[in-house]
DNA sequence: GATTGGCACTCGATTCCGTGGAGTGCCAAC
DNA sequence: GTTGGCACTCCACGGAATCGAGTGCCAATC
């Protein structure tokens, strides 16, 4: 059927195209890939590509070269999932299995995907939003100042010092201690929240007010939580492959640098990943940013029992090897999560 | 003394080139700096400061430019020390005041250096090494999971959960707990360790062998205070700044992004900063990398009470605006130094 | 002795062909 | 629907010509 011969074609285009970075011509493809038939098929194919918008000439009398479409395609319909070898599963392993603390799984990980994938690894600490607590404890450091730490389902420990307005004996202290405790532990950070800003409001349940100190501590606990900084913390890794970019310089990288900075950029860009093994490609245009209309994002969700806590994946120029790619980010992922899983 | 004006020669060859990044000639220096003398002149004197190796031609009939030993004397000699603009000062204070606490000061600094400078920033977190124990607290999460908090003077917290092995009773954690605060508290970092290690091997004064709790925790303290991570830890930003490199990417940009990934390569490269006000200069081919010899960096220490705890400065290109960015990083570094007198 | 104007010279950058070749589109034949 | 053939297009590449900024040197001048 030749419907199935055009995608054929496609297919070649877009892996040569990725394999050389030079426009594709009709002749280069049937030699370099065991399409039966001749050339001249292989232009009329390409002709009724190129009416239907997948792939493009730079000028004329030059080879194809996939458009966003063109690639959106060959991602949805034409990628067969190639899977990581034996050696490659080992090393994730290896890398991974030496982790300590959480912020150190998230550091290998990006270190990890960005050699697997050669492009720049974006990975986002496990959001708080979904999380529960797991721990909260008052540490005094003296009559005026107490340590608040804050330990989450997930591993993640905040902790800020607190500077008492007034002074606080034992007794208040341990008292203060298993009302908060009873008041979030467990909760989602969602609930703890609620129940918190009750407590600084209302006070205790036995109807006497919220102390000085109650309130402090509420407040650090409410900041804590709900700090965006820790929804918007990410690891980013493997810059040094925007080195790769050769041309298109200024148009491309300069922006990419940027946003690689700016991590609340690089997590709208990273967007609401799949949840549960599937892994997301943005190509192009289709993400939220003009002026990387010419990087892809391959990303996909992670953590521990299938629930996705937070996104990692990688960005990189819309002409990159899509199956690979796709593979080492689904791989990492789910090491990553059972690592969690673990935990 | 003609001395004299070939030092302004430099210096006014080193200002234009900075300014227009273009080789620059005899003709239009007499023009854009007011030396009262002929362009000829001038090319004998730019003959002399050539034998001398300050400055060199790219090829037979170009202007010159400066080379690293013609830096070098501008930098030592040749640099009036331009101060901040009120305006600028009040940027950097507004900027790092809101800073909650260590880790916000560091990230402010980057980024407002990076800002000043528009160049590649790096600041290191204070090192432990110098700091000392301000308090250790032990946090039962249960009969087998322990929470370990280490406080430093700096403010920096660091935490740990331990898995014990065996169980340890309400009674048995207190008593933990004030052997290590005896042990611990007030000692620098470089004593605590010795002292830890010690408790670890003999166990208590009277007597008793370690129980396996004490080795436990005492191992996990001693892994957090001598973690090379934690030494080694270092804030990068304006890593966008690198797109104006311009041409010679390859050769300068990539192994730069490459170092900034690579902390401890960082640190190398800040190197041992003077301590005290004074801002050191590394240019080119001075610093301990290769790949790196059309780089500069200038940095200095920096840290509470005129002692250096810690170094921060900017990366760029050997061709950079240096009495700007000298002024820069030591009124970064003052400042940063004032907050942390405070805390 | 230092400075200056003048002048010939060098050499990269830019422009302008001319050419080669890869690639296309179309058509007639199978 | 496929194929071979063929005319056509247009970029990339290389060489020649030109331009001009900048130099080095020398004789004249202060």
């Amino acid at each position: 059927m030749q419907e199935d011969r055009r995608l054929a074609v496609l297919r070649a285009i877009v892996e040569d195209y990725v394999a050389t970075d030079e426009p594709v011509g009709s002749k280069a493809l049937v030699e370099r890939h065991g399409l039966g038939v001749s050339s001249a098929t292989v232009r009329n194919d390409m002709a009724v590509l190129e009416d239907e918008g997948y792939i493009t000439q730079p000028h004329t009398s030059a080879g194809r070269v996939p458009t966003d479409k063109g690639y959106r395609l060959f991602v949805d319909r034409l990628t067969t999932v190639k899977p990581m070898s034996t050696a490659e599963r080992r090393a994730i392993s290896t890398f991974l299995d030496g982790a300590v603390d959480l912020d150190d799984v998230v550091q290998r990980s990006v270190r990890l995907l960005s050699q697997l994938t050669r492009q720049v690894a974006v990975v986002q600490y496990p959001t708080l939003s979904r999380s529960t607590v797991r721990h909260v404890e008052l540490v005094s450091l003296g009559a005026h100042r107490l340590l608040v730490v804050l330990i989450l389902s997930t591993g993640r420990v905040e902790q800020r010092v607190v500077e008492l307005e007034g002074e606080l004996a034992d007794e208040e202290l341990a008292e203060l201690r298993s009302l908060v405790l009873r008041t979030v532990t467990g909760a989602t950070i969602a609930e703890a929240l609620v129940a918190l800003r009750a407590l600084g409001e209302a006070g205790e349940p036995d109807g006497r007010g919220p102390s000085a100190a109650t309130v402090q501590v509420v407040e650090v606990l409410v900041d804590s939580m709900s700090d965006h900084r820790n929804d918007a913390r990410v690891a980013v890794g493997g810059a040094a492959n925007l080195a790769r970019y050769g041309d298109s310089f200024d148009s491309a990288v300069r922006p990419l640098l940027e946003a690689l900075e700016e991590h609340v950029v690089l997590l709208k860009l990273l967007g609401e990943s799949g949840t549960g093994g599937l892994v997301t490609v943005r190509i192009g245009a289709e993400g939220p940013y003009e002026e990387l209309s010419s990087t892809s994002v391959v990303s996909t969700g992670y953590g521990p029992r299938e629930e996705s806590l937070a996104t990692l994946g990688i960005v990189g120029p819309t002409r990159m090897d899509y199956p690979g790619t796709m593979a080492a980010v689904r791989a990492v992922a789910r090491y990553v999560s059972r690592i969690l899983d673990e935990a």
